[in-house]
Formats: structure tokens, C-alpha cells, sequence
DNA sequence: AGCACGCCGACT
DNA sequence: GTCGGCGTGCTC
């Protein structure tokens, strides 16, 4: 006889406990899916197994005397116990459920989604690059980590290098040492739509057997074919999304993240775990001992950071793979446009250069962290701003064609309606629109270069399927002389030509409300910048702001990475934010504002008399969120800065809050939904 | 969250 | 009498 502990899979808060069941099945262990009775329910409910025990002596005996038996197992989706152990540590992680964590790791179809055959890669196809020897950089690097992977050591390393210095290379000498030796590889990517290039040279070298690929446009039949034949050890490489982390790889021995500053990598669903944190916990566990790999051009500061203080091993690439140099840049102070008379979204400066590199058949590129035409639509008389009737916030306007098709939208529910002629509140026809997305550039570029063809590249212009590789295609062919876009563009794309990248606002990025964003502006540029010159030629970059003086633009300007990160480091020290503190957001939303902010005067209140009297003033009052309702819903949000090495502490205070507001539940039924999430990405 | 139980009003 | 409305309470 067996007892073992079950976590039930419903969605209930008040049921997040394990069970203990009596087991006479030997095929049970830690990780089977198992189906029991629970409760006066008649139909079995499924759960998955955390823990088995022979010895009854420490269950409780009122629970000894009530132990049911587990009814039936279903062998085919058992978890591994490692992913059963970073499962449970992820919900003291990110204070969730235990159900919410270990569905993370098991396939996302149930029985009903199996099918019966098996259909081969959609389409991928790689092919194997030759590669005639490495840098010295690269070597070192190579040698660094096969030491840590044959020596079975839980090294971590952070290879910084600039685009084009080979980092896809020492993954896949990376990758091929760990499979030698018998273990498993996950590499994860921010988007594997948008870094074709790594899966295909994976492919190639490794043969499209040997890689599963897991990405959110399979389906969950595909999905689950995927998950099987990594789990039966079938495929011993993964690639894939921040889902990939989960992936039921055996033996795990190598775990590459590349982009390792890309937001895709924090989740923004229960939980909200960060996948670095989690990779990191699968490759200690007893049964694995592995090597983590992160790859970034611009490592994000908290990275950076644990790299200069050695909990990474750094490893700087220096130098582009052909010698190419960086492309030659330039700040243009917009106030002086201004001055000068030129109240144009394009300065003299960066259409003279355009017009210069158009004249030599070279193509250009404009990014615009903005889609749209007018970012708001205000009337002059009254003050009145259209904003979404769901979401309170400001109405984007979109031209269209300039006629009909024209309307006002909200970016974040996707509510649309007609722009007004006169203004709603007032009659007033002193109705006007304000700020400039990347429609309105393109209207301007059609004005300013009619002899040349433009093309415009957001999430708005490849709605339609097929529409983005098109659109790709055309400028690739040279069909498009002049493309725009937002960031959609500014990552992973190699084209040739490109002689010209302009940012049109730096500032956009620059301005968000956020601790983060001298950060992602200095990223962004970087990132837009290394689209220029990536032929033989040397290209420029010209970069626009009314900042031109802020560090993370003139530091991007100069490719330095380095004493960008000097500064901000500077600054999150003084301020306080991460790495130097942990951010915990805890959201409170409901139907009612009113109930949304009781919850959040509630926590507050009870968060306040469980921290050290020291420890008061890291938490701040209740307010309403940036976003203060989205569809109907309304959100407040408390904040509390925990000090580095508290994280524990204070991670076990919010527990607490959160049991005894369950507790509560029970008796009262709660009118509100709190969801913790540490260090959001963004504040919203 | 389910799900069964139970206590009360309406109806063949 | 008894069918079924949903409020209440518990889950190894």
C-alpha cells in the first residue's frame, strides 16, 4: 500500500491543497496524472501525483480515516519529478495555485485532442550553413561552456555580442555537447515567427527529426503529438516560445535563451513567472545539474547586473562575425526643428539623408513605436478627449484610405467607432487631432517623395493572413524603396540593402511612465539601428528626439553598451528598483471601482501590520491602475518595493494575505480578483 | 469550482 | 403528495 498526495485539477482557490489517496497501483509515481473521487461527486476528477509514501505514520489520522483510492492512471501524460518539483517551486514563486503550476507543464490537450497519426513538421525546412572557423571569441566562449557541460556543473553564462557575432553558432556547439553526452536541450526564442533563421540552422545541423518545435500556432493536437515525442524521448531538442521552458525534455543539460531581454519572456498569465527564473530552477534540481545560456545584444539590466557580480559567467563577443563595422549615427535635436520653422514629423536633416540615399539606390527604413494616424482627438473648446466607452482610454485615429474607411480605435479592446465632425460635448467644430503614428508618416513620405515607393509595415497593415510576408517579400526585391514601421520591424530582419534607418521619435518609448523605459529605448534603437548596413556598405542611422541629451539615446548613438548601463545602473540604485529591490504589483479588478478598491484598502491594511515597522514605507497606497478599467472591469493596483533579500519575507507575507482573503471567501463571497505579479514588465 | 443535499413553494 | 428552485457547505 502507497499514499500518495494529489493536487486536484479544478479551478476552485478554496481547493488549492494536496490530498492524500491510498494507492495499490505500482505504476503510480511522482508526476502520473491520476484520476480520483473527490468530494460528492460521481465522476472521477483528474489530478496529478506530487508525492508517494509507504509509511502512514505522518498523515494525520481524522485524514487516515477518510483516505479514498485513487480510481485510475493514465500512463501516457505523466510528469517527469523534476517538472513536478520546479512545478511546486513556482507556487511559492509566484503565488499561484499548484494547479495553475503544473499545468504549465503538462500538454495542453486533454484525451479528447489526441489523434491518431502523426503529421510531420508543418513545412520547416532547414538548411546547414557552412561555417569556416570560429573567432578566438567565439572559441573561448565554446571552451568556457563545454567545460561546464562535461563537467555536469549548473553553470550560467551570459554571452553578450552584438548582432552578427555568432552567438546561433556556440548554441548549437553548445547543444551538440550536451547531446553527446545523453542530454536533453531547450532553446528558447522570443518569437518564433520572427527568428525563422535559428530554428532553420537548428534544423539543418540536427535533422528535422531529431527537433521538436513548439510554437502558439499549432494546434492542440499538434501540440500534444510534440509534447509526446519529446516526453518518450523520441526528440531530444526543443525549440520554441517561453512556453518551451516547459517542455517535458528528460535530463535537461542545456538551456539557451536567446534575446534573453525580450518582454516575451515574462508571462502574462497565472502565474507570471519569468522564464529565466524557471529555467534556472529546472537545471538544478537533483536529476539534472545543467548549463544555462542567455544571448543578448543588450542584455537587460537586472542581467547585466548578475553578470557583474558573478552570478553569470560573462562572456562579451566584440566583434561582428565578417568585420563589418556598426553603422555611423547622428542625433537630430528636434527642438531645433521647431525653431527653425519645420513643424514636420521629418526633420531637415533625415530627409536630406533619405533623399541622398534614395538618389544612390539604396532603400530606408523609418520605425515609429506608434501605430495610427493621431494619437488623441481632442476638441479645442471644451477639452473634450475621445476615449474607448469600455476601456477610459484615449481613441487612437486611423485614417484608412482618407475617406469612408476612416474611424477612431481603441489599442487595447479594439473598440472602433466613427470620428466625430464636431465635438459630442460642446457641438463645438473646433475638433482636432493630435500626435503622429506611423499613417501619418506615411502620408507625410508620400507628400515628401512622390518619385520613390513606401510601404507601411504594424500590426494594423498585416491583419490580413499572407499580407507581412508579402509586404517582407517586396521590400526585400527592392519593390519598396521606403519602408515604415513599428517595432514589428526593428527585430531579427537581414536585409541587404538598407542603407537608411531612421527613428522618427525616440521619445515615444522614452516617455512611458515605467522604470523601465530608458531601457527598452536604448534597446529599441539599438535593436532599429542594426537594421542599417548589413551588406557590404557601411549604413546610417539617423536618430530624432527632443531629448537628444538623455543617456540611453546618446549611448545607443555610440553602440556603448557598456556606460549605458553605468547610468541606469546608477539610477535604479538610487531609486531603488530592480536589481536592487523586487516589485510586487498585486492587481485588484472587479465590475464595481468601489469593491476593487475595498480589496485593495483590505490588503494594504493587513500587509501593513504584518511588515516590520522598518518595512511600512515600501508600501504604497492603493491607487487606481494606469489602465484604470479595461472592458468594463475596473482595476486598482498596490505596490510594495521589497528591498533585495527580502524577496522571501515578504513573498510569505502576501502568501499569508492571500490564505486568510480565501479563508474569508468561504464564508463571504468576494466581490473582487487579486492577482500577484512580481516585477511586471509594465505597468498597466 | 462542482456537486449533492435540503428546505420550501407550486402543480399533475 | 412530489417536482424542482437555488442557497449552503464540503472536498483526502
Amino acid at each position: 500500500m502507497k499514499y500518495v498526495d494529489v493536487v486536484i485539477d479544478n479551478k476552485s482557490n478554496s481547493t488549492d491543497s494536496l490530498f492524500t489517496y491510498k494507492c495499490e497501483n505500482d505504476s503510480v509515481a511522482v508526476g502520473s496524472k491520476v484520476y480520483v473521487p473527490f468530494a460528492k461527486g460521481r465522476k472521477p476528477r483528474e489530478g496529478y501525483v506530487v508525492s508517494v509514501n509507504d509509511d502512514p505514520s505522518e498523515i494525520d489520522s481524522d485524514v487516515l480515516k477518510k483516505l479514498r483510492s485513487i480510481e485510475s492512471v493514465d500512463e501516457e501524460v505523466s510528469l517527469t519529478g523534476e517538472m513536478v518539483r520546479s512545478a511546486m517551486w513556482m507556487r511559492g514563486r509566484y503565488l499561484c495555485r499548484y494547479i495553475d503550476a503544473i499545468r504549465c507543464f503538462t500538454p495542453a490537450g486533454s484525451a479528447a485532442v489526441r489523434r491518431e497519426k502523426q503529421d510531420s513538421l508543418s513545412g520547416e525546412k532547414g538548411y546547414a550553413e557552412k561555417v569556416d572557423r570560429l573567432t578566438s571569441e567565439q572559441e573561448t566562449a565554446v571552451e568556457q561552456i563545454s567545460e561546464a557541460i562535461v563537467s555536469r556543473r549548473t553553470g550560467r553564462f551570459l554571452i553578450h555580442g552584438v548582432t552578427g557575432s555568432g552567438k546561433t553558432e556556440i548554441y548549437m556547439r553548445a547543444a551538440r555537447q550536451a547531446l553527446d553526452l545523453g542530454r536533453g536541450v531547450i532553446i528558447l526564442v522570443p518569437e518564433i515567427s520572427l527568428t525563422g533563421q535559428i530554428v532553420e540552422r537548428f534544423l539543418g545541423h540536427f535533422g528535422e527529426d531529431s527537433v521538436a518545435i513548439l510554437h502558439s500556432r499549432l494546434s492542440a493536437g499538434e501540440r500534444y503529438d510534440q509534447w509526446q515525442k519529446i516526453r518518450n524521448g523520441h526528440t531530444r531538442i526543443v525549440i520554441g516560445a517561453r512556453s518551451a521552458a516547459f517542455a517535458p525534455v528528460e535530463n535537461l543539460g542545456l538551456i539557451v535563451v536567446d534575446e534573453e531581454h525580450e518582454s516575451t519572456y515574462k508571462s502574462d498569465f497565472t502565474p507570471k513567472y519569468d522564464t529565466v527564473e524557471v529555467a534556472v530552477k529546472r537545471l538544478q534540481d537533483k536529476e539534472s545539474q545543467g548549463v544555462l545560456i542567455l544571448g543578448s545584444a543588450t542584455p537587460s539590466v537586472v542581467t547585466y547586473n548578475r553578470a557583474k557580480e558573478g552570478i553569470y559567467q560573462l562572456i562579451e563577443l566584440t566583434k561582428r562575425y565578417n568585420e563589418v563595422s556598426l553603422p555611423k549615427t547622428e542625433i537630430v535635436d528636434m527642438r531645433m526643428e521647431m525653431k527653425a520653422g519645420n513643424r514636420s514629423i521629418i526633420s531637415r536633416r533625415l530627409a536630406e539623408e533619405m533623399r541622398r540615399q534614395l538618389d544612390s539606390g539604396k532603400q530606408v527604413m523609418l520605425f515609429l513605436n506608434r501605430r495610427g494616424y493621431s494619437t488623441f482627438v481632442s476638441c479645442r473648446e471644451c477639452g473634450y478627449v475621445a476615449k474607448c466607452p469600455t476601456c477610459g482610454l484615449s481613441l487612437t485615429y486611423h485614417r484608412g484610405r482618407g475617406g469612408e474607411d476612416s474611424k477612431l480605435v481603441c489599442h487595447y479592446c479594439g473598440h472602433e467607432e466613427k470620428p466625430p465632425t464636431v465635438c459630442p460635448e460642446c457641438g463645438s467644430a473646433y475638433v482636432r487631432y493630435f500626435g503622429s503614428g506611423t499613417e501619418k508618416i506615411e502620408e507625410t513620405i508620400r507628400e515628401l517623395f512622390p518619385g520613390n515607393t513606401s510601404d507601411r509595415l504594424d500590426l494594423d497593415s498585416v491583419k490580413k493572413k499572407g499580407e507581412l510576408k508579402k509586404k517582407l517579400k517586396a521590400f526585400e526585391n527592392g519593390k519598396t524603396d521606403i519602408l515604415i514601421g513599428t517595432q514589428l520591424i526593428a527585430k531579427g530582419l537581414d536585409f541587404k540593402n538598407v542603407g537608411l534607418v531612421g527613428i522618427v521619435s525616440a521619445d515615444v518609448s522614452l516617455n512611458i511612465p515605467d522604470f523601465r523605459s530608458p531601457e527598452r529605448a536604448f534597446q529599441l534603437i539599438t535593436q532599429a539601428a542594426g537594421r542599417a548596413g548589413r551588406g557590404e556598405d557601411e549604413g546610417s542611422v539617423i536618430i530624432q528626439t527632443y531629448s537628444p541629451e538623455h543617456y540611453a539615446v546618446v549611448m545607443a548613438a555610440k553602440h556603448d553598451y557598456a556606460h549605458f548601463y553605468e547610468a541606469e545602473d546608477k539610477f535604479r540604485r538610487f531609486m531603488m528598483y530592480p536589481p536592487y529591490s523586487d516589485i510586487f504589483q498585486i492587481m485588484f479588478t472587479s465590475g464595481s471601482a468601489e469593491a476593487a478598491l475595498e480589496g485593495a484598502g483590505k490588503w494594504h491594511d493587513r500587509i501593513a501590520q504584518l511588515l516590520p515597522e522598518g518595512d511600512r514605507r515600501n508600501l504604497f497606497e492603493p491607487q487606481e491602475a494606469y489602465m484604470s478599467k479595461i472592458r468594463d472591469t475596473y482595476r486598482y493596483s498596490l505596490v510594495l518595493k521589497c528591498p533585495r533579500g527580502s524577496r522571501h519575507d515578504y513573498a510569505g507575507i502576501i502568501y499569508k494575505v492571500r490564505a486568510e482573503e480565501i479563508e474569508s471567501a468561504r464564508r463571504k463571497k468576494q466581490d473582487y480578483i487579486a492577482v500577484v505579479d512580481i516585477n511586471p514588465y509594465s505597468f498597466t
